[in-house]
DNA sequence: ACCAAAAACTAGACATTGTCCAATACTGGA
DNA sequence: TCCAGTATTGGACAATGTCTAGTTTTTGGT
């Protein structure tokens, strides 16, 4: 049915497997998953994909330029199919998820330092660290009851 | 002999012994090491000491504002006792070499999001990605003949 | 449609970085 | 000096990702 996302590989050099073309549903779907959460989702739609071809996938995807890899700390990687408007991110402290935030600018880099000490940059990274609505009021709610992270993604 | 790390560390209700001064001390001679690297040097300066001693310095004096941990993607974490400053760092995609920049703003957050999605921003962590200029000029002259990452750091 | 070559998939071992835990050793105050 | 509280240690364990050899699938040409 999607033969639109078979094109969109061939477009770009990729061969086409009932592999990829999950994993690059499951990115679409809900963005800035973990490779085992986009696993998972690849295995309700395909029934069965191994670890190693889940990671290949989205390192192809990604090196082609069809999906974006993220690592923020104390997170595996996530991915999303958000591509080309070099948008950041916002992330909980506390829990982890993460929100899209537009970048002004657009274009990578969107910042510069004054000094550049000779480096050729090519991308400004920029993560927004805090505590998101549910963590803020879990806070105040429940006070220091639980400190473990909740899932609030 | 360096009795005012001591008391720095007892000023930060740290209790003192051999293993955290030579951590502290491993720290501040050269910025941007891993914890492998700072195992390392302390060896050299009290002869042994432990992976989880370690590990365990370190978060210690980072919880107590000691020290400050950057967590680089495709890197293990990184130690330097610069803080305060806000600052933030170049790397390189290559080779990984870390260097710092100064934040125009100083005070953190630095910058904010025009929609903070309801989150209580506490930091902008920028981190500026490029290459070198040694790995530039690496790659002008051996062209594609080894493309693993060299250490210039 | 069929075949061979090229590419992708898989399972399992392995690597890296970091944490948990129970036993032992040290530190700081009385 | 002695004791209670901390810190250190080694070893097991956890999380995430990579490597590899063998098998299966895809692709392009007949
Ligand atoms: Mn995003
Ligand atoms: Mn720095
Ligand atoms: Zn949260
Ligand atoms: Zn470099």
């Amino acid at each position: 049915m999607p033969e639109d996302a078979e094109q969109l590989l061939r477009q770009h050099g990729i061969t086409v497997t009932a592999q990829r073309l999950a994993v690059l549903r499951a990115v679409t779907e809900k963005p800035h998953r973990t490779a085992d959460d986009l696993a998972e989702a690849v295995r309700s739609m395909i029934g069965a994909i191994s670890r190693q071809t889940v990671y290949s996938a989205l390192q192809e995807l990604a090196e082609r330029g069809l999906i974006r890899r993220i690592q923020p700390a104390n997170s595996p990687a996530r991915y999303e199919d958000r591509i080309g408007d070099n948008h950041h991110h916002l992330i909980c402290r506390n829990c982890g998820a993460v929100v899209d935030v537009d970048c002004p600018v657009g274009a990578a880099p969107c910042l510069k330092p004054c000094d550049d000490a000779g480096y050729a940059i090519d991308e400004a990274e920029v993560i927004y660290w805090g505590r998101c609505p549910a963590c803020i009021s879990d806070a105040g709610a429940t006070a220091q009851r639980n400190s473990d992270p909740t899932n609030h993604s």
